[in-house]
This record gives C-alpha cells, sequence and structure tokens, in this order.
DNA sequence: ACCCAGGCATTGG
DNA sequence: CCAATGCATGGG
C-alpha cells in the first residue's frame, strides 16, 4: 500500500460517510474498513492512515482520481475562515473539521446517478442504481465500474425498467447517453452555462444541474436550493427563511455550506 | 394498505 | 408566473 495525502484538514471517516448512509453502494464500495472503486477500469483500494490514506495501485492516474474521490479541490481553510463569521456554521465545521464532500469522478455516472435519485429516498435510488450497475456495468474486484455512455445508450427500455426505474427516468438515461453533447467540455463553462446546457436536456431540471455542479464540478457556488433535504437542513439550521434566497448568504461558499448543513444533519 | 422520499415533464390556468 | 398530476421503488 501507498501513502497519499490529500490536502489537510482531511477526516477519513467523514469524508466517506456518504458511501455508506444509503445502503450498499457498487461503485464506491465499502468493505472491511477499505474503500473500493474503479478508476479508468481498474481497481483501487483506499484505507485510512495515519495524516491521509492508504492507496493501491498508486500511480499518476489513480492518485489525482482518489484526491478528487476524497473532496481535494474544496478549500476548506478558506470556508472554515469564512465560517467562523457565522454563530450557525461555526460549530458545524468544528464538529466535522476535516469533512471533504466526495466527488463524483465521471460527468455521466453523475448525470445518471442524479436522475435515478430525483423524488425518491436516497435508499430507494441506491438499490435501483445497484441493480442497473450489475446489469450494465462490469466488476472489478469489490467494486463495479459505473456503466458506459456507449452500453446505456444501446439500452432498451425493458431492461431498464426490468432494474426499477420508471419509463420516464428510463427515456432520460438513454436520451442523455445519446445525447449530442460532450459532457467532458462541461467543465470549462461557467455555471450557469452548464445549466443551460444540461436542462436543455429531458429529465434534466435545475436541481439535478446544481448537483451536477457542486458533486462533480466542485464549484463554489453551487446551491442546490431545490433540494428537499437541503431544505429541511436549512429550516433545521435557520429557520422558516427561503431557502433559495438564503444561497446569497453564504456566498462564496454555498456548496460547502449546502454539504456541511447536509452531513451535520446525518451525523450526530 | 397506506405514506413519504435529496424531481421532472406535461397540462391548464 | 403558479397549481395539479403521474411516476416506480424502498422503508417505515
Amino acid at each position: 500500500m501507498a501513502f497519499l495525502e490529500p490536502p489537510q484538514p482531511f477526516d477519513f471517516a467523514l469524508t466517506t460517510e456518504r458511501f455508506r448512509a444509503f445502503g450498499p453502494d457498487r461503485v464506491n464500495a465499502w468493505e472491511d474498513g477499505t474503500l473500493h472503486r474503479v478508476v479508468a477500469g481498474r481497481e483501487v483500494r483506499i484505507a485510512v492512515a495515519p495524516g491521509g490514506v492508504d492507496v493501491e495501485p498508486l500511480d499518476a492516474e489513480t492518485g489525482p482520481a482518489v484526491v478528487r474521490l476524497l473532496g481535494g479541490p474544496f478549500d476548506l481553510d478558506g470556508f472554515y475562515a469564512w465560517a467562523a463569521g457565522d454563530a450557525t456554521l461555526a460549530p458545524v465545521t468544528r464538529r466535522l473539521a476535516g469533512f471533504r464532500p466526495p466527488l463524483s469522478l465521471d460527468p455521466f455516472e453523475a448525470l445518471v446517478g442524479a436522475i435515478l435519485a430525483q423524488q425518491v429516498s436516497l435508499f430507494s435510488a441506491r438499490a435501483i442504481g445497484n441493480r442497473m450497475i450489475e446489469r450494465f456495468g462490469e466488476r472489478r474486484g469489490a467494486a463495479w465500474a459505473f456503466p458506459t455512455r456507449e452500453r446505456l445508450a444501446a439500452a432498451r427500455q425493458e431492461e431498464l425498467l426490468a432494474v426499477g426505474l420508471s419509463r420516464a427516468k428510463a427515456d432520460y438515461v438513454v436520451g442523455l447517453a445519446r445525447a449530442d453533447l460532450d459532457l467532458a467540455r462541461l467543465a470549462a463553462l461557467p455555471d450557469d452555462e452548464v445549466k443551460a446546457r444540461l436542462t436543455a436536456l429531458r429529465g434534466i431540471g435545475e436541481w439535478t444541474a446544481d448537483w451536477f455542479l457542486a458533486r462533480h464540478l466542485a464549484r463554489p457556488h453551487a446551491w442546490p436550493w431545490g433540494d428537499l433535504a437541503l431544505r429541511k437542513a436549512v429550516a433545521t439550521f435557520y429557520g422558516d427563511v427561503d431557502v433559495r434566497d438564503a444561497g446569497a448568504r453564504f456566498h462564496p461558499f454555498q456548496n460547502l455550506t449546502a454539504h456541511y448543513l447536509l452531513t451535520a444533519s446525518r451525523v450526530p
């Protein structure tokens, strides 16, 4: 096992909590305290180590991917300094010190995962997603590679219904897979342009686009104000406020604020 | 048997 | 701009 130090501060248990919170995850598989994840076709194992993580195999391809997976790009120091001025957020950041919101490594995976999570509970979405991954993805050790865009572009609606998608979501997923849109190039565009390109697709609304900005592109200002769980979390911490407007209060750390409020409402 | 859960498109005001 | 409606599944 090779040692890798993500940006500090860093807390492995808090950062990986999301991979365990909603039932088993075939793509980010948790087994015996180790996170298993397929990167570029190979299984990578990630375990806690003093001051960082042990990664196997660690090379020029897996290292940067693992850092992103563990939320490396987020500016926690800046966030904590800013949050110290907010009487509600300050204790939350102290309690969750070192929590880095995990990032989706692949844009197609991020969008399909968000589509599956629309409207239903995350436990339900996870169960359906796991069945979809087992049918259309490929196993590599303890983890599964998420189904490729090409594979889902060729999927028949009936196959997707069989793993539990609604007819509408089956159409959304196949439509996205077949769409004439280079998902990797979205990373070069500003937030509102990314949202415009994505919401032009059937089945992708503002909520889905906001989570794509937040969890795949790590955009600091992403604020998924329509999210039901975020609405509850904001109500818990700030009372009866307009969640959409409240985003301005958290500028320029809306994304980290959303993740910290959500995790704080989940983790004792 | 209900009811709700980290939405969206469609239809009709 | 806003309200109502159907959607498929998992967990309580």
